[in-house]
DNA sequence: ACCTGAACACCGTTCAAGT
DNA sequence: ACCTGAACACCGTTCAAGT
């Protein structure tokens, strides 16, 4: 029961992008990491952009599933958005990462169309979770305050990211929801 | 009056990082541009980061001074705010840009020292001034405000950009204001 | 089916050499 | 004082060749 090279691949290649961005990922890296040469990486994807798309659909994909499973571990708006608001902390926790899709977005301009629409779903996927918990919470506009808070959120990974230090995230999400931006 | 070339690899490199980071910018890039090759860009910044460094610190230099000038434009907060937040619209507005220190933020891990050190300066430079408007305006907590503000800034425009929609960043800032993020 | 070595045009950097 | 050509080790990619 080898595990599947793809999957070493992608598994390896993950926390790379997290941390040094699509432009930053390099196939001789993952080679070493995995133990093939940087040619054979091109078997299974065969280009960079392919990997790439592959790592934010399924970085997407598990999102999803953890917003599900917090829809069903509770249904009070406040601890939901507690758990939404965790969940992009795990990033910075493990060695001051971003959320995946959150650095593919500054790198835009450089990225392959096929990355770049998988970091809309991305966004699409996060403003219907929170949209919906909104609603149900009787926020207004809960469409556009949805928007507002994903892209708070990550926000206030970057500027954690850029002092490397966890207790700036907290101090912005708290700031966020004493504000009124997350209903608290 | 020839135009100094150290200012002109400087004009035109600062462009290319607010599309391309600072991974992107490339020395072979900025040489054509200029006219030179690129081993002559070393005689004026002797390594890449000496470049983003010098990039960052006139980047911050540049907002300051036009901190200054909102100031003394107007002594409503709410306006001074409106000035604020128009002014990370201008990356934006420049061909769907970032704000220097914004994209060089998601790319901490790869920044030379110096550059990570430029990087937090600006996000001092930013929040001392919201703060202090913020605190003649009457809001508590104005410091811890003011970072949530900024922070929530660079997320919108990072989220704008990933969609390369303008009316995205204008609709996420509104929703700032109209949840008492930013004080209206 | 899966992997590799070698080549290609890129990159920042170095340095001896030019003017 | 300022610039350059050539070399270095990197990069993604391609492809013929291996098993």
């Amino acid at each position: 029961m080898n595990t599947d090279t793809r999957e070493t691949i992608m598994a390896a290649a993950k926390p790379m992008v997290q941390a040094h961005g699509y432009s930053g990922l390099s196939f001789r890296e993952i080679a070493k990491t995995v133990g093939v040469k940087s040619a054979s990486i091109h078997y299974h994807f065969p280009a960079k952009g392919d990997l790439g798309a592959a790592l934010a659909r399924r970085y997407t994909d598990d999102a999803a599933a953890a917003f599900e499973a917090i829809a069903a571990r509770t249904a009070d708006p406040a601890k939901r958005l507690h758990a939404y608001t965790d969940g992009f902390r795990l990033a910075l926790e493990n060695g001051n990462r971003m959320c995946l899709c959150g650095i593919l977005a500054a790198e835009h301009d450089d990225l392959p169309d096929a990355v770049k629409a998988e970091v809309v779903r991305f966004g699409d996927v996060n403003v219907a979770w929170v949209a919906k918990v909104l609603s149900e919470a009787g926020v207004k506009d809960a469409e556009a305050r949805a928007l507002a808070i994903f892209a708070a959120i990550g926000g206030a990974q970057l500027a954690a990211r850029s002092r490397g230090d966890i207790t700036v995230y907290d101090g912005i999400v708290e700031s966020y929801r004493a504000a009124g931006l997350i209903p608290a």
